[in-house]
DNA sequence: GTCTATAGCAGGATAGAC
DNA sequence: GTCTATCCTGCTATAGAC
C-alpha cells in the first residue's frame, strides 16, 4: 500500500545487485547501466536514490558491509558468552569459526572478503568508515580479552600484529580461492572448509603463542 | 645507432609506467591515455607495440612481475646455499627475508603486491601465467625442502596450506599497508619494516610447527 | 517516483601523413 | 617508427515528460 515500500525495493535491489558486481569486478569494472539492467531498474535510478555512482559505492558499504561484518561480530560474540572462561586459544578458535563460517552464506562470504581486499589494496571513502566502524573497535575489544586469559604481560604491538595475521589469512583464503585451489588441487567443498577452518585456527593458536594445553607442560 | 634501441627505450618506457599505473589503480582505472603521457611518447604506441591496452597489462607480468618474482626467489636460494644444512626455521626466515626485504626497493615491492592482489581478486589471463610459472614451481620446491629437514612425516595438504598463510601473510602486509598503519599507529619506516619481518618470521615458524629450538624440549 | 531521451565527455583503437 | 586527427562506442549525469 504505502509507496514508501515500493520505492526502497528499488533502492535495496540497486544496493544488492551492486554490492555483487562491485564485488566481482571492482568499482571501476562496473557500469552503471549494468547495474541497473541487473537490479531491472531504470538508468536514473541510481542518480535519483543514491546521487551518483560513487554515492551508490559508499553506501553499499554503509548499508550492506557493514552491517553484515556486525552480524559476525555479533556471532562471536554470542558464541563467547556460552562459555564460562574462554580460554585465549578457544576465543581464536571461535574467531576463525565465525569468520569462516559463522553467520554468512558462502557467497556472502566470498563477496564480503573481495570488497574489503579491493579497499584495502586501493582505500576508497569508504575505508575510513570501515577501520572506524568495524576494524578499531573490533580489534581493540579482542586485545583486550586476549590479555585478559593470557597470563604473562603481552605488548600490544605484538598482539596487534598477531591478530592482523590472523585476519590476513581468514582474508586471503576467502578472495584468493583461485590459486588457493589450483595450488592444493582442492575445490571449496564443505569438507575442505573444515580443514581450512581448522589449519586457520591450529596456525593462529600456535602462532599467537596460545598452546591449549601442552604449554602447562613446556611453560 | 641502431633503431632497435629507440623503440625499446620507448617500449620500456611504457612497460614501466603502465606497471606502476596498474597497481595503483587496476587496469580499469587507467586509461591509455594516462599511460602513455606517464611515458612521454605518442598515443598510438601502446597499440604499436603491443596491440592494445590488454595486450600491454599480460606483457606487464610477462615482461615485470614475472621476472622480479625470479629475482626474489633466485636472491632467497642464494642465501639459502650459504648454508650448510638449514634447518626448517631457518629456512623460513629467509623466506620471510627474501619477500619482506630482499632484492627489491620499497617501492617495487608494493607495486610487486598490489599487481599481484588485483590478480587474485579477479584473475586475468596472466594469472594462469603467474600460477605456472613461478607459484606452484616455488611451492612444490619450498615444500620439498621443508619435508626433507623435518623427522616426523608431514601431510602435504598440512604443509601446502601453511606456505599459503606465509604468503597470505606477506602479501597482506604489503598491500594492505594503510590498515596495519591505522591499527598498530605506525609508519612503514625500516624499523617497524624489521619488527615486521621478525613477527611474520615467528608466526610462521610457530605456526608451521618448526620450533627451532624449544621443540627439543617438548618433543 | 519512474521513465525516455539526450547532452556532454572520455575511452580504445585506427587510418594515413611524414 | 612516430605522429596527428578522428572514428565510434560507451560512459555518467541530467532535463523534462508522464
Amino acid at each position: 500500500m504505502t509507496p514508501v515500500q515500493t520505492s526502497d525495493a528499488v533502492r535495496d535491489r540497486i544496493l544488492d545487485q551492486a554490492e555483487i558486481l562491485f564485488a566481482e569486478k571492482g568499482f571501476q569494472g562496473v557500469s552503471v547501466r549494468e547495474i541497473t539492467r541487473a537490479a531491472r531498474c531504470n538508468l536514473a535510478a541510481v542518480n535519483y536514490y543514491f546521487g551518483g555512482k560513487e554515492k551508490l559505492y559508499i553506501e553499499v558499504f554503509r548499508r550492506r558491509w557493514i552491517p553484515r561484518a556486525q552480524r559476525v561480530r555479533s556471532y562471536f560474540e554470542h558464541s563467547l558468552n556460552r562459555e564460562r572462561n574462554p580460554t585465549p586459544s578457544s576465543i581464536v578458535r571461535k574467531l576463525a569459526e565465525a569468520f569462516l563460517e559463522g553467520p554468512l552464506s558462502d557467497d556472502e562470504r566470498v563477496r564480503h572478503y573481495q570488497l574489503i581486499s579491493r579497499e584495502l589494496t586501493r582505500p576508497s571513502e569508504a575505508f575510513e568508515l570501515i577501520v572506524e566502524q568495524v576494524m578499531r573497535p573490533f580489534l581493540v575489544n579482542l586485545a583486550a580479552r586476549l590479555r585478559d586469559g593470557m597470563n604473562r604481560s603481552v605488548e600490544p604491538l605484538g598482539l596487534a600484529l598477531g591478530l592482523l595475521s590472523v585476519f590476513s589469512q581468514v582474508m586471503y583464503f576467502n578472495f584468493a580461492r583461485t590459486v588457493v585451489s589450483r595450488v592444493t588441487g582442492r575445490d571449496y567443498d564443505p569438507e575442505f572448509r573444515m580443514e581450512l577452518l581448522e589449519h586457520i585456527t591450529q596456525f593462529a593458536i600456535k602462532g599467537l603463542n596460545l598452546y591449549p594445553e601442552e604449554s602447562a607442560l613446556c611453560g
